[in-house]
DNA sequence: CGCGACGTTGATTTGCCTCAACGATTGTGG
DNA sequence: CCACAATCGTTGAGGCAAATCAACGTCGCG
């Protein structure tokens, strides 16, 4: 069960058994079945979770009632709303379970510990937040200077599996472009590959 | 000299007057004239700097040759390519000054050196990450859900005072649209005013 | 003064949206 | 187990926001 988790933070830093088992023992195993919504705007969010199996999404509703995606997360990622949870402040995002999941989280009082018996965790979560802004730049930058079909045609190289798993409409909103769009961009793209 | 920067940081952490003088002993204090790039996409980042006085973007070169500017950062802002200076690893921007800028700076060596001796110091910059991510996130979201229009309104509100500093254009590569659609924008907007 | 950097304006084009109608597939209650 | 609804994807017509291209002001600076 944590055999995943462990290989995952063992690329940052090196745990001896003890450092594992204080870990391992702060973790909170959480099973998420499809739909559920972990968290809601205005709320504060209470969990950093790493997903063991299944598929979430965070996403913003802007007030034409419009959803953003802002990522999706699936096995191997962590997952969460890392500004309230830290500031203790409202979040604008929700994050909605796309499949039954299977999490491990860490509460706020959780990681507290965690950091202050395990300091070289530290280094975990800075690096996560640090990929996790460059990902985000990296978004923005192509956002701004890509048409969609290029962004689209990124996004199922960098995650294959992604499309297989989650309906259209959500990545159309992860894109930035209205569902019926990316219905387009598919028919083009195979019209050309048939030539 | 280091009178702003150490309110700055005061807003997160309290500092005793030897953890000061630990702090500003490390700081190395650097002229920029206007023009400098200070960082080229390739090199790795060796610096996080603290503006006290000046103005610099940072900015990434597409494949077409075409600019999009990340971030203007004024008086009382950090700027740094992070995910560079931490992994040692190439960066993807550019950061330039656009005015002459006086900074002062952390190389990773004294930056490693000031989280050794004064520890506390982890907390500011993770918020500071924390928030640099917050803001890209924003920006993503509102650059996907938001006209040209409203998206310059907003950025006019939020640094009114940035527009009097920088060329239009910069503007418009912040903003991701092209100079000339800044030009109507603006138009426009006079018109209506003036209604 | 003259040149280069910057901003404006208008004509044309294009990427993408909106709306509306219509399949296809899934799932659920009778 | 079927019928019907709901969910999801496709297609097309028409429209708008913003890009592109080109030409022309204007200002500051060497």
């Amino acid at each position: 069960m944590f055999e995943n988790i462990i290989n995952s933070v063992s690329k940052y830093i090196t745990l001896t058994e003890e450092e594992e088992t204080v870990f391992t023992d702060l973790l909170e195993r959480r099973e998420v079945p499809k739909k559920t919504v972990m968290l809601r705007e205005g709320e504060v969010c209470q969990f950093e979770g790493y997903i063991i199996k299944g598929c979430v999404r965070i996403y913003y509703l802007n007030e034409n009632g419009f959803e953003v995606t802002l990522s999706f997360a699936i096995e191997d990622w962590w997952v969460s709303d890392i500004a309230s949870f830290h500031e203790r402040k409202p979040s604008a995002f929700f994050i909605e379970a796309l499949e039954d999941t299977e999490m491990l989280v860490l509460t706020p009082h959780a990681k507290e510990e965690l950091l202050l018996s395990v300091p070289k965790f530290e280094r975990v979560f800075r690096i996560l937040v640090q990929r996790n802004l460059s990902s985000v730049q990296d978004r923005l930058v192509k956002t701004i200077s890509k048409t969609a079909t290029e962004r689209y045609l990124e996004f199922v190289e960098r995650y294959p599996t992604i499309p297989l798993r989650v309906p259209q409409y959500f990545i159309a909103s992860y894109l930035g472009v209205s569902p019926e769009f990316v219905s387009t961009i598919r028919k083009r793209l195979t019209a050309k590959k048939e030539e």
